[in-house]
DNA sequence: TATAGTCATAGAGGATTATCTATGGTGTAA
DNA sequence: TTACACCATAGATAATCCTCTATGACTATA
């Protein structure tokens, strides 16, 4: 059998000859004038090498050969179609995959919208990566996931980023702290309490140096640690003070309280961030918009879903 | 995706571009240049609506729909190579299904051949049609059968006969019959007894029936009978002779035994019979080259082995 | 035995495909 | 950084395919 030549079309065709017992109708059920589908019957014939079918009684019978052509027949175009529904669905984001990667921070909240999310959509599998601020730049620059979620979305071109959730950075000392209930708190009076800090990479740590730079303030004693969770603890037996976002608190508060220190929280948002030149996977679009419900229903964040509503509509009029 | 325009040439190349994971070396295996194969892929593309390889560090991967999309193309090309072989089998006659139309009496012997044909081909599947030579005829007529056994078979144009197997019509009385050592027994000292006779649409009695008219003898006393084995049975316990083919007889002599009568055995052979016009499957094909081999084996009927023979050089030539 | 329906074949057009050579872009590795 | 390997694209050509109309052959039924 002459493999390279089969097409498709010549079995859709042919099994509709089989089941209508007529060329004739086949030709008009598809379409297409009777000569035409002899033809294609002909040409099958050839493909195959054998004869397929013959006539008895005014009917097309497919001979034994022919039989079992039809069979595989059903059976490719069957498993062809299945493919095809899966590709529907991949299309409409219900199945597939995608990765996200986030920074440390963010891990506190982005449960909370992947898990409903994975459960309306049991078939989308995704994949979460997490690190520091700096890890996260390098997974982007090499191409490594389909979404990011940044405090700080880098400034690349063909980069966008929707702001969708604030992220307030407040300063936390331990459960009745001395500075707790202080009128008017500056970071003056502060400025030698020891600070527990993130690593450099990170953007809290990052964040906070800004505007203490910005301020003119500089720290007198200060301790480097690589865990949100980490600090939390640290400052809750006493060790000192932070800065860390208020979900991180929020989460578990035992032991902990936020200072009402002056110009705090600081302001920040986290941004979903894409590239413009990669084709966003459905399943990762799916999940845009998603939250975009999502923020409006459970997070009352109208800026923030209007911030994705808009990053959806761009991404819609860049893929077609 | 567009299923009409997928040809199993896009596959086979994509699934090999998949395997090696560059296009160049697939170019190279299948004999292409690497434009061509790159073109492939972009049609193939665009039949899937979807990107289905991107390039990872210099290699060609799949995308994720890209692997079903794989596994899609081995799973249809293997079904595909099934079916090839299954074709290549039908057609060295190894595989598939033919029918034979049997006249009564060759019903004793057929089996012989067939049983043997059967043990070493088991995924040859034979139909045995049975009927006299009348049925036969009509069954002919209505081309129901791809093979037959005729003892004479119909003059028709475009019809060929291999007389394979001589068939001696003997006159057979009781055992122990008065008539059994008498010398020179003519059908005059017959004539007088009674004749089991088959049907008027046998073959056995057409030719007795002939022979009596050439010899210009007309019998008294006679019996229809429609079965060869009743009317062994019926001469066994005395109630007259009977003409019959002498595989009847031999193949089980209990109660009967030939009679010497001059002018007998009658010449007869039974002939494969095919239509010049019906492709033979290739089964049956098989079928007679068996037979051809095993008629100089177990039959010692070198006559029949030629005429085999011949026949099957001439369906050689016909079907290219 | 007409007649209507069904299939095969011929001929022709336009569209699509398969394949090539030549060339340019891009990423990898020395 | 340079060189090389690899892939994409453009342009061209011959083959093939798809589809049509016109027509002839066969078959079953009225």
């Amino acid at each position: 059998m002459k493999v390279r030549q089969l097409t498709f079309r010549l079995l859709q065709v042919y099994a509709d000859v089989v089941r209508t017992g007529s060329i004739t109708a086949t030709a008009n059920r598809l379409h297409l004038t009777q000569p035409t589908v002899s033809q294609q019957l002909k040409r099958l014939r050839e493909i195959v090498g054998e004869p397929i079918v013959r006539q008895v009684e005014g009917r097309v019978v497919p001979t034994e050969v022919g039989q079992a052509l039809y069979q595989l027949s059903q059976d490719l175009l069957s498993r062809t179609d299945v493919f095809s529904q899966y590709l529907d669905e991949y299309n409409r984001g219900g199945r597939g995959h995608f990765s996200i990667g986030l920074v440390n921070t963010a891990q506190y909240v982005l449960p909370r919208l992947l898990g409903p999310f994975s459960q309306a959509n049991p078939q989308v599998d995704v994949t979460v990566e997490i690190g520091n601020r700096q890890q996260m730049l390098n997974r982007f620059e090499r191409h490594e996931d389909d979404l990011y979620v940044f405090s700080h979305p880098p400034s690349e071109a063909n980069v966008m980023a929707a702001p969708f959730l604030s992220n307030p950075l407040v300063v936390v000392g331990p459960e009745n702290s001395r500075w707790a209930n202080v009128k008017d708190l500056t970071m003056e009076s502060l400025k030698d309490e020891r600070f527990l800090l993130r690593e450099p990479g990170s953007a809290t740590r990052h964040t906070f140096d800004a505007w203490l730079y910005s301020a003119g303030i500089e720290l007198r004693a200060t301790q480097q640690i690589a865990s949100n969770e980490a600090i939390r603890l640290a400052v809750a037996s006493g060790m000192g003070l932070a800065v860390l976002s208020r979900h991180v608190v929020a989460d578990s508060p035992k032991g902990v309280q936020e200072l009402p220190l002056q110009g705090f929280p600081l302001k920040s948002r986290w941004h979903f961030v894409v590239r413009r030149e990669r084709r966003l996977p459905p399943a990762a679009y799916r999940f845009l918009s998603f939250v975009q419900a999502w923020l409006a229903l459970e997070f009352n964040e109208p800026e923030g879903e209007l911030a994705v509503a808009e990053l959806l509509r761009t991404l819609d009029t860049e893929r077609r």
